[in-house]
DNA sequence: TTTTAATATAATTTG
DNA sequence: CAAATTATATTAAT
């Protein structure tokens, strides 16, 4: 999350922006609108509510690699995804996106061309966590289920692995508790009640 | 009919303390950062206060009544996320069917009891939007991302949801342009970093 | 099939 | 109200 430290300046930038009229300041209650007239489908077919996908851990990466050479080459990034670009070519595992339709494909080529799939439909690749790398979590979750910033960090260096993952992890944990509880909360409910009736 | 209301709508006292949801029991809520300490075993409970939290839609609340013979019933509100097809209607929270409760619970009851507990644990069920209702809330949003109480009310009327959830919405949605807004800007400035390296 | 990492977004809390 | 978090419903990878 450190990245926003390059995002300062460069106005030209938002000018580019589609629509986005600067939300803050205008609040328009000048706009003759009624809500009728939209529930009348009025379309006004410009751009569709920016519904840009969030992928974060493209920020990090960078068109730019270096070739055998020595010198960069842009890759240019091939994605569909919807109708916008995406690029790949960074993070843990990596596999470069140029596809070579040449011949078939070995086992670990087909894999591999999966995780791309995955990629190009804008999700990030799955972490496969190490057994001790939950070790730690676990043991970690036991003691507190809600780390702050700072233990987050010390795991993620630790660990081995970005802050994020394990921020995430900590989320679909509480989840994966959650739900255990509701589960047995449900049942012990259920025996009372139905025990109840039976009385 | 003559129904007796045996639940008052009050999860009393509870949990809802500041980041310390009841499932698990006292946590740390100060912690000291080293992961060593806490695999070492360092356990440290502290009680906050808690407040009440604010409810309000809890207020409609009838779960278990008496019925005319006496004897309790409990009365499962019922979600239609309509089982059929994946459309039309909206605020789950709100229509409730009474299911009578008898020996064994299907997995549509077994799903809203245990829609219900996560109720009294405190939050209010996620709504879940209609295709139609996003698409007018979006619509108006573009228009203006600062409606008035007016037509919040409107809107509120005319989807069939609450004002409040109108106007979380906006609150979100704002929210989310903004990220989005930043995103993009970020990704302009890093590509222009990128391109300037290969000039 | 089951579990769970990842995503999107509704709800809550703070200031 | 915005910002930051948290919860949760889904989706999809394994």
């Amino acid at each position: 999350m450190a990245s926003t430290s390059l995002c300062a300046a460069n106005p030209s930038a938002s000018q580019s922006l589609r629509k986005v009229p600067g939300f803050v300041e205008n609040k328009t209650t000048q706009c003759s609108f009624s809500i009728e007239s939209i529930l009348g489908l009025e379309q006004k077919k410009d751009g569709i509510a920016a519904a840009k996908p969030h992928r974060p851990w493209m920020d990090a990466c960078t068109n730019l690699v270096l070739g055998d050479d020595n010198n960069p080459h842009l890759q240019i990034p091939v994605v569909s995804y919807d109708n916008s670009l995406f690029h790949a070519n960074s993070n843990p595992v990596q596999e470069e996106k140029v596809l070579k339709c040449d011949k078939y494909f070995s086992v670990t080529e087909r894999l591999s061309f999966k995780r791309e799939l995955s990629w190009y439909r804008g999700r990030r690749p799955r972490t496969a966590f190490t057994r001790n790398q939950i070790e730690v979590l676990e043991n970690v979750f036991k003691m507190n289920s809600y780390p702050g910033i700072d233990i987050r960090e010390e795991l993620a260096r630790k660990l081995d692995l970005d802050e994020d993952r394990i921020q995430i992890w900590f989320q679909n944990r509480r989840a994966k508790l959650k739900r255990s509880h509701r589960e047995s909360q449900f049942l012990m409910v259920k025996n009372n009640f139905t025990s109840s009736l039976l009385e």
